[in-house]
This record gives C-alpha cells, sequence and structure tokens, in this order.
RNA sequence: GCCGGGAUGGCGGAAUUGGUAGACGCAACGGAUUCAAAACCCGUCGUCGCAAGACAUGAGAGUUCGAGUCUCUCUCCCGGCACCA
C-alpha cells in the first residue's frame, strides 16, 4: 500500500482539530453566506451505507463550496425523540434516555471516521429540554394562533406500538415503523390546520426550482380540485342534501344521490322513509366496523336505499332515490354525491348493480384534423343525425365493413337518418348501400357520438350524431347495387379478430368497442345532451352557467388532512397543555418551560398514555395551576420537532429564543436542502407548513425554508436488491474504511452515480478497492514529482488543469460529483504521461482533491512542504485562455467522414474545401457536387448530396 | 386506473442549447513482469465484418442537412396517488 490510511486520517483530524476548521462564524459577512443542509439522522446506534452516502458526499460540496470563498454553515443534529428508543425500554427494561445518548455517542464517533467538515458547535438534539421546550414554545404560538386545534376523529391506531398514527404514517393500511395492519378508533385529538395553508403550500412550489417530480408528489398530496357545491332538495322537507361535484355540468344527469354511512342526514332520512329503516342501520354499522382500508380494499359497490325518501334534481326537478353507499367518503368534500351513472365510473358500476337509470348528457366528440376528411376550417359545420351499423353474417362470425375506393377510409355502413328512425334507416342504408335485404335490428349500441368531419363526396363539413346500431343479417339474399354506389365503395366481411384494425377513423372504432366489449361510463368532456337550455353546448365551456343555474356555489376542496399530532407515547415531546377543572385546554405558560418529560412512568403499553401513570407529572400540575387542573399525556408526532430544526442550528444553545432574528435574516431561506425521496410528502411539507405559519406570526423572515431541495438515491446490495438483512446483502461500510480508507469510500459513493437524482445505485464490491488504486496513483503522481525545482507550466497543461477545474466546480454545483471525479481522473491519466510537473501544479492538484478525499490531501499538502491546512486554500481561479484554433466535424449525409482542425476565424470557402480535399470526403461524395452544403462555425460541416 | 420520471455495451454510468454516441470506472480478454502468483505496467474491449464499411441509444413511425436529445403511437421498469366525486 501506496500510503496508511489510518495514520493519515489519525493526524488530519488531530490537525483539523487543532486549527478549529470547522467552526462556522455565523456572523462573518465579507464572504458570500451558504447554508448547506442536510437531513439530520435518527440516533438508531449504527452508521449504515444509507448514512454515509448522505452525509460523506453532501460534505464534499461543503469543502468545495469554502475553497471557492463562501461561508458555509454546514450543521448537524439529532431527531432524537421516537419509538426505537422507547421499544428499547420497553423489551430490555433500559432507559430511553440513556438508551439514546448512549446512540447519539456512538454515532458522532462514527461520524467523525468519514471526515466530514460538520460545524459540530451548533449540534442540536431533539429530545433535549433546550431544544423542546422551543418546540412547545412555536406548539403555543400555534394554539394562540387558532392553528393547534383539540377535536374528536376517527385516527388511525397501531395496536402494535398502541399509539395513533398521523394518515402519512400509515402505507397500505399497516403502520410504517412496525408493519402491524392499523385500526380505526374514534379519539379527541390535536391537529395541527395545516389544511389552512393548503393553497399557499401549492402557489409556494411554482417559483421553487425544485425537480417536477418532488413538486408533483407534493401537488398529488394537497390534491386540489375545483368544483362546486350543489344541493339536491329532498322531496317534501325543508332539508337539502348538499354535494360536491367537480362536473357540476353533468347534474342533469344525475339520476340518484348517495350518502356516505356516516353522513349526518342518515339516520333522521332512514326514519322519515321508514320502511327500511333496520337495514339502513344494519349497513351503516357494518361500514362502521371496517376500518377505511377494509371499505377501500372490497372496491364491490354495495349500498343500500333510503326507502320512501327522494331528493329532487336541481337542474331537471326530477325526483330521485336516495342511497347509503360506503363508496362514498364521509371525510371528503360533504361526504355525499350526486351520481351521474353516464359520466362516472363508481356510478355507472352502482347504477348497474342496483339497475338505476343511466342517463347520458355528455356526447363525446371527435374532430378529424387530419387527413382527406379534416374539418375544412373555412366552411360551417352542417348538422346531421346518422346511424352506423354494425352487421353481422348470417351464418359465420363476420362482419360487414366498407372500404372507399376515392379514400383511405374503412368503416361501417353508415348513413343520414332523414327523418326516420334508426331502425329504419339502417336497414335502408344496407338495403342501399350492400343490397342485403333481410337485415333484423338487433340493438341500439350505447350512446350516441358526435363528429365533426369534412363529407369528402358531399363536399360540406358535416357535424354528425352517430348512433351506433347492431343488425345481424338473416340470409345471404342480396339485390344486385346501383353503379352509383358501386363507384363509391366495396363491402367486405371481415373477422371479428380483424375488425378494430381494419377500421380507420377513431369514432367508428369506439362503436366497435362498444360493440364488443361494452359501454362504460364516459368521463371526457364533449357536447352537451338532455340538458335543456345547454343541449350543444361543450360542456367544459358551460359547467359554471350551470351551476348558477341550478343555484350552486363554486368551491375548491382539498385532498390533505389536518395534521394529526397526538402520540400516545413517552419519548416525545410534551404538549405543553394542560386542563383546567371543566376540562378546557391551557396552553402551558412560557415560564414554565421546558415542560419536562416526566421520568416517573410505566412503558408497558396498556393503550392509555404512558404519561398517564406518571404520578409527578400530575403534581406538578396541580402544584402550578391547582386542584382539579389536570396534565395532558400525549406527546407530539416526532415530524414536530425536525419542522424547525434547521432554525435552531443557527443558535442552537440560545435560553432566550427559539433562533435569532438577525441570523435567520442573514443565513435564511436554506440554499440547499439534500435528502431522502421518503421525506418529499411528509417532512418537507411539515416544515414548509411551519415556516409558512411563523412567518404569518412574524417570527421567521422568509415564507419558504429551502430554495434548492435534491433527493439523493438509495444505494442497493451487491445483487442490485434493497439491502436487507434477511437477504444478507448488507454491505457494512466499516469493513470498507477500515481496509481501504475513509477517503476510498467517500469517492467510492461520490462516483457510483449522480447524487441529484433519486436513482439507485448497486455497491460493487470492486468499487472501493478501484477507487483506492485511483487515490494510490494520485499519491505516486505527487510523491514522484513533489522533489522537482521545475517550474514551468506549459500552455497545454495549463489548460487541462483549467479545464478540469471547471468542470469539476460546476459538476459539483449540479451535484454530478460522478462526471466531476471522472474529470479529475482524466486529469491525472494526463499528467501520468508529463516527465515532469511543476510543484505549483501538485498544489493546485491536491486542493482540487481535499473536498473528495480530505484526509489524503492533508498529507499529501504536507508532502508538498506547504503550511497550514489544504482545506483553508482557494479554488484555483480558473483562466481558460481563448484558443485560435476548433475542431470541425465533416459529414456528408449527416455521417460523420472526418474531423479538421481549424483557425477560428477561417470562412466558410475556405472550409469547406478543406473538408472536401479530405480522402475520406472525396470517397463519400462520389464525385458528385452537394446540393446543400451546411456550415456551423466550430461545430459542423455537412455536405448533403 | 391517474400523475410523474425513466429505458444507452456484460455492469455503474457519460453525452450543458438537436451537431464526433458509449467519457470515466468496473468486469472480461491479450501481453509484459515473475520461479510462480498477487500488485503494478502496456494493449483490446457495442454488434457484424479479414478489411473497407454497415448496423446500433426499449419497439415503430415522423420532423430535420443532422435525433440518445424534439413530436406521435406502443412496450416495459421505477416512484407517487388511488372509490377524493
Amino acid at each position: 500500500m501506496a500510503y496508511d490510511h489510518k495514520e493519515i486520517e489519525k493526524k488530519a483530524k488531530e490537525k483539523w482539530a487543532t486549527l478549529d476548521l470547522y467552526h462556522t462564524d455565523l456572523l462573518e459577512e465579507s464572504k458570500e453566506l451558504y447554508y448547506l443542509l442536510v437531513e439530520f439522522p435518527y440516533p438508531s446506534g449504527d452508521l449504515h451505507v444509507g448514512h454515509w452516502y448522505a452525509f460523506s458526499v453532501t460534505d464534499i460540496y461543503a469543502r468545495m463550496l469554502r475553497l471557492r470563498g463562501k461561508n458555509v454553515f454546514f450543521p448537524i443534529g439529532f431527531d432524537a425523540f421516537g419509538l426505537p428508543a422507547e421499544n428499547a425500554a420497553i423489551k430490555h427494561g433500559l432507559d430511553p434516555l440513556e438508551w439514546t445518548y448512549k446512540n447519539i455517542a456512538r454515532m458522532r464517533a462514527q461520524l467523525a471516521t468519514m471526515g466530514a467538515s460538520f460545524d459540530w458547535s451548533k449540534e442540536v438534539l431533539t429530545c433535549d429540554p433546550g431544544y423542546y421546550q422551543w418546540t412547545q414554545w412555536l406548539f403555543a404560538k400555534l394554539f394562540e394562533q387558532g392553528l393547534a386545534e383539540r377535536r374528536e376523529a376517527a385516527v388511525k391506531w397501531c395496536p402494535k406500538d398502541q399509539t395513533v398514527l398521523a394518515n402519512e404514517q400509515v402505507i397500505d393500511g399497516h403502520c410504517e415503523r412496525c408493519g402491524t395492519v392499523v385500526e380505526e378508533k374514534w379519539l379527541t385529538q390535536w391537529f395541527l390546520k395545516i389544511t389552512a395553508y393548503a393553497e399557499r403550500l401549492l402557489i409556494g412550489l411554482e417559483t421553487l426550482p425544485w425537480r417536477e417530480e418532488i413538486k408533483e408528489a407534493q401537488r398529488a398530496w394537497i390534491g386540489k380540485s375545483e368544483g362546486a357545491y350543489l344541493e339536491f332538495p329532498i322531496a317534501g322537507r325543508d332539508e337539502k342534501i348538499k354535494v360536491f361535484t367537480t362536473r357540476p355540468e353533468t347534474v342533469f344527469g344525475a339520476t340518484y344521490v348517495v350518502l356516505a354511512p356516516e353522513h349526518a342526514l342518515v339516520s333522521s332520512l332512514a326514519l322519515i322513509g321508514g320502511s327500511n329503516e333496520k337495514k339502513v342501520e344494519e349497513y351503516v354499522s357494518v361500514t362502521a366496523g371496517k376500518t377505511e382500508r377494509e371499505r377501500s380494499e372490497n372496491r364491490k359497490k354495495t349500498g343500500v336505499r333510503l326507502v320512501g325518501v327522494l331528493a329532487i334534481n336541481p337542474a331537471t326537478g326530477e325526483e330521485v332515490p336516495i342511497y347509503v353507499a360506503d363508496y362514498v367518503l364521509g371525510s371528503y368534500g360533504t361526504g355525499a354525491v350526486m351520481a351521474v351513472p353516464a359520466h362516472d365510473e363508481r356510478d355507472f358500476e352502482f347504477a348497474e348493480k342496483m339497475h338505476l337509470p343511466i342517463k347520458h348528457v355528455v356526447q363525446q366528440l371527435f374532430v378529424r384534423t387530419r387527413g382527406i376528411d379534416a374539418v375544412h376550417l373555412d366552411m360551417p359545420l352542417e348538422k346531421r343525425a346518422a346511424v352506423v351499423c354494425v352487421i353481422k353474417h348470417w351464418s359465420e362470425d363476420k362482419f360487414l365493413c366498407v372500404r372507399w375506393k376515392s379514400v383511405p377510409w374503412r368503416g361501417f355502413v353508415t348513413g343520414g337518418l332523414d327523418g326516420e328512425d334508426i331502425e329504419m334507416a339502417g336497414k335502408r342504408e344496407i338495403q342501399e348501400e350492400t343490397g342485403f335485404r333481410h337485415a333484423r335490428f338487433v340493438r341500439r349500441i350505447g350512446d350516441s357520438i358526435s363528429v365533426q368531419f369534412y363529407h369528402v363526396n358531399k363536399k360540406v363539413n358535416r357535424w354528425a350524431e352517430f348512433q351506433g346500431a347492431y343488425f345481424e343479417l338473416e340470409d345471404g339474399e342480396q339485390d344486385e347495387v346501383s353503379k352509383e354506389e358501386r363507384t363509391i365503395h366495396d363491402i367486405e366481411w371481415v373477422s371479428r379478430e380483424e375488425v378494430e384494425s381494419f377500421i380507420t377513423p377513431p369514432d367508428i372504432k369506439l362503436i366497435w368497442q362498444r360493440y364488443s366489449t361494452g359501454n362504460g361510463a364516459y368521463t371526457g368532456p364533449g357536447i352537451l345532451m338532455n340538458s335543456a337550455e345547454f343541449n350543444g353546448r361543450n360542456s367544459d365551456e358551460a359547467r359554471w352557467d350551470i351551476v348558477a343555474h341550478v343555484g350552486g356555489r363554486r368551491v375548491t376542496q382539498y385532498r390533505i388532512r389536518d395534521w394529526l399530532v397526538s402520540r400516545q407515547r413517552y419519548w416525545g415531546c410534551p404538549i405543553p397543555i394542560v386542563y383546567d377543572p371543566e376540562g378546557n385546554p391551557h396552553v402551558v405558560p412560557a415560564e414554565h418551560l421546558p415542560w419536562l418529560l416526566p421520568t416517573d412512568v410505566d412503558f408497558k403499553p396498556t393503550g392509555e398514555a404512558p404519561l398517564a401513570s406518571s404520578i409527578e407529572l400530575k403534581e406538578r400540575v396541580r402544584r402550578i395551576f391547582g386542584d382539579g387542573w389536570t396534565p395532558e399525556y400525549d406527546t407530539l408526532d416526532t415530524f414536530v420537532d425536525s419542522s424547525w430544526y434547521f432554525l435552531r442550528y443557527l443558535d442552537s444553545k440560545d435560553a432566550h429564543k427559539f433562533s435569532d432574528a438577525t441570523l435567520m435574516k442573514k443565513w435564511l431561506p436554506i440554499s440547499r436542502y439534500s435528502g431522502g425521496s421518503e421525506h418529499t410528502t411528509m417532512h418537507l411539507l411539515y416544515a414548509r407548513f411551519f415556516m409558512k405559519a411563523l412567518y404569518d406570526l412574524a417570527l421567521v423572515p422568509v415564507e419558504e425554508p429551502f430554495i434548492e431541495r435534491f433527493n439523493r438515491g438509495l444505494i442497493m446490495g451487491p445483487d442490485g436488491q434493497k439491502m436487507s438483512k434477511s437477504k444478507g446483502n448488507v454491505v457494512n461500510p466499516d469493513e470498507f474504511v477500515q481496509k481501504y480508507g475513509a477517503d476510498a469510500v467517500r469517492i467510492y459513493l461520490a462516483f457510483i452515480g449522480p447524487y441529484n437524482e433519486p436513482g439507485s445505485y448497486p455497491w460493487s464490491l470492486e468499487g472501493v478497492a478501484s477507487m483506492r488504486k485511483f487515490l494510490e496513483r494520485v499519491t505516486s503522481l505527487v510523491e514522484k514529482h513533489c522533489k522537482s525545482t521545475f517550474d514551468d507550466v506549459s500552455h497545454i497543461l495549463s489548460q487541462s488543469i483549467a479545464r478540469a477545474q471547471l468542470k469539476i466546480a460546476e459538476d459539483s454545483d449540479r451535484f454530478k460529483f460522478n462526471t466531476a471525479i471522472a474529470a479529475f481522473m482524466i486529469l491525472i491519466n494526463e499528467l501520468e504521461k508529463i516527465p515532469s510537473i511543476p510543484k505549483t501544479v501538485l498544489a493546485e492538484l491536491v486542493i482540487m482533491l481535499s473536498p473528495f478525499a480530505p484526509h489524503l490531501a492533508e498529507d499529501l499538502w504536507e508532502k508538498l512542504g506547504k503550511e497550514g491546512s489544504v482545506h483553508q486554500q482557494s479554488w484555483p481561479v480558473i483562466v481558460l485562455a481563448i484558443t485560435a484554433e476548433q475542431e470541425v466535424v465533416v459529414q456528408v449525409n449527416g455521417k460523420r467522414r472526418g474531423l479538421l482542425t481549424l483557425a477560428k476565424n477561417i470562412s466558410e470557402a475556405e472550409a469547406v474545401a478543406t473538408a472536401r480535399a479530405l480522402p475520406n470526403v472525396v470517397n463519400a461524395l462520389f464525385g458528385k457536387e452537394p446540393v446543400r452544403i451546411v456550415y456551423i462555425p466550430g461545430k459542423i460541416i455537412n455536405l448533403v448530396i
């Protein structure tokens, strides 16, 4: 081994400690400020590959920015409240506090091995009373502002952890932490009103330069939908059923109304109807016993009609039945919907099952815009009703299709109604176009559709209302077809399988699909029909007019629910609330903060909050507030702790305020936040919500906490599978650090793939070794030339170095450390071929290496006899000289035939002449004269023959 | 089902705005060195072909002098949401 990494790492760390290198002076004004944040870890007690990936790669950027003259704030701390500590207490009888602090101590030591340049002096621990005092203080502020609220709600309950979970912590109906199937419970809980900020959380995304997938995930989570409240009066009563719909324009097609089982009107309406009250009650109680998960798992539609009561469709005035069905959610919208089976899949499914009427009010519209039958924009559209005939052979499974002669159009027999009904018109067209005499009308096919096209033969624009109809031929008896018809098209028998591909226009295809696979709900926009005075209008365009017409109100709904923060757990931040003898909540006054977590508790899960077992807490409340006052026993969701930690970093030890206003003004918003994609919709949204709420309270200077956000990828096992103990593919980074050194592991992780996108990269067993080899080559290079007295830097060499410096800096800015390292490797490969390298170049090289391999670079810096630390140097100033020549690719017909190095100021004629003289070009031209020459100076000459 | 992102050698990946496809690295192969091996060093390395060259960025079409990159259709993979009216 060319170098002893253990020795080097030890020496470097001692040197950095002596120089106090990573203490950020937050007041330093002369440099540009850069707040680089990385998600702080939970102190699980063991540093795994994921931690290395998160912290050591981000550290590369922190170090590089410092070299580039920035005042970089790169803090660290621990998200130290949470379940594992408590589980350790339950399982092994350990003290959660001791367990946590022991783990923290261990992880601090492990983090130190990676050589990360964290400023430990600003460390925060969320479980420290000095921290959670301010979590409590901020909670109190939100409470005073009406943003923290106590109410009864159906909550997700994990029977194993014996606690309530936030919606976000339930994954596929299972507890995010322990995987147990989640139950539902009805409890009084604390909520933070994130819904009040739904719109602003959405708008705020617009200006953030985040990746689209992160923004989209948040948008989907917020789930904005615009629609209207419409009211359906109950026949013979004063009451009304209020529904929410995003498609109010389909109200004419609402043929029944559905209430969620938990809807307030269900029991009273059942009583009025009377006749099936028992059945309704039974249905409601059965669904109440199911979790939301169970309800949505079984997608089969169930429901009960409220017999004896009817609602009135406000558009048609018709009476429609009322159902109770669990496919309608009580927690969204108004808990009631108007059902439009023709235009909503769920309503369609329910209507089919219950044999309810399906009324078609939106006609699908096809406009032919391409091809020979495209609508002529300068001509008016002539309306006409028409029939499209699907005709089956009298004995075989074949269908009668039509192939036009003059145009590439293939479809079915189609013709205008001319005042007849569908059956008559169809029979007549079949007779005229095909000669078949005995077609039997079987049925209509689905609903009508609108098609706008240019009628090639009749030379007019048509707006046809197509009605599909199914006919069966009784026999093959056929008349002679008129000559006129024969010149227009041929008829053809096509087998069932081939019909779909035989037919050309999409609208005729749709009729075929409806015939062969059945009709469904049409959920798109189109032309309104069966909608009184709105008939013929575009559905999207008429939407709000219809809302006005039926006296509805335009509203916006959000999918996001308020943030449930109560946890029936011990190891969390106590909710700073006490109850007076009447049971009203009061915030614990600031002078009593921190509102300490009691220590005399029983951890055994009983279904009660552990804090309820503390005598000290009850005593404390009685002592401070008086007899009859009782404490809140729940603790806060740990996501509350982590929603503001980045503010505390700036002023982590302050006993008088949560953070320093002046420093926040200087350092916020955070320049770049690096983390895992698993936090996209929870932590990131909560932190943004907190920031906006605190901004409104004038407690913070900015509304959005993070300018840039980067989600890193995942490191997989060597088999490409997610690392897990059961698969036996877990890579222990410590082994590799021991064997190859921290620098090799760092550089390997940075090289494995782009750090700016959430991909997944398998850990290659040879990868770290190869990085070690590379570092040894750099070492040998420096050692070989470090005694050299030669100091003449050639032009070519200085250009190579400048190019590498620029590339490394640029790629690092984009978090593309893989290509940055590649650029460094290219430079080393080049330098190894040079017999003598000046010391100034070596020094620059070591500085360039230092963010990636901080320990080795420090050692090499000393080998060069330099003073101070390499990490206190400046990133070399880049001077890229302008060259007089440039490379130009020569192509013939777009294929590369040669490469020229031409003077930059060469004329086009000269450049082309030089290109044409190339032997390969001469060959490719076959003596022909180019018909076109594309010349882009500095890039390409393309000769087109 | 809907939304978002993606698909490039045996593998991880590269290719700032449409302009030399496969940078850099791994693995593999050949050589040199060695008593031998490891390490190191030199070379080969998309496919077909002796070569010239042809063909190649999930499949198919299109736009363009020129497409991994832009447009359309389809397939598959990853992520998010999902009975949210």
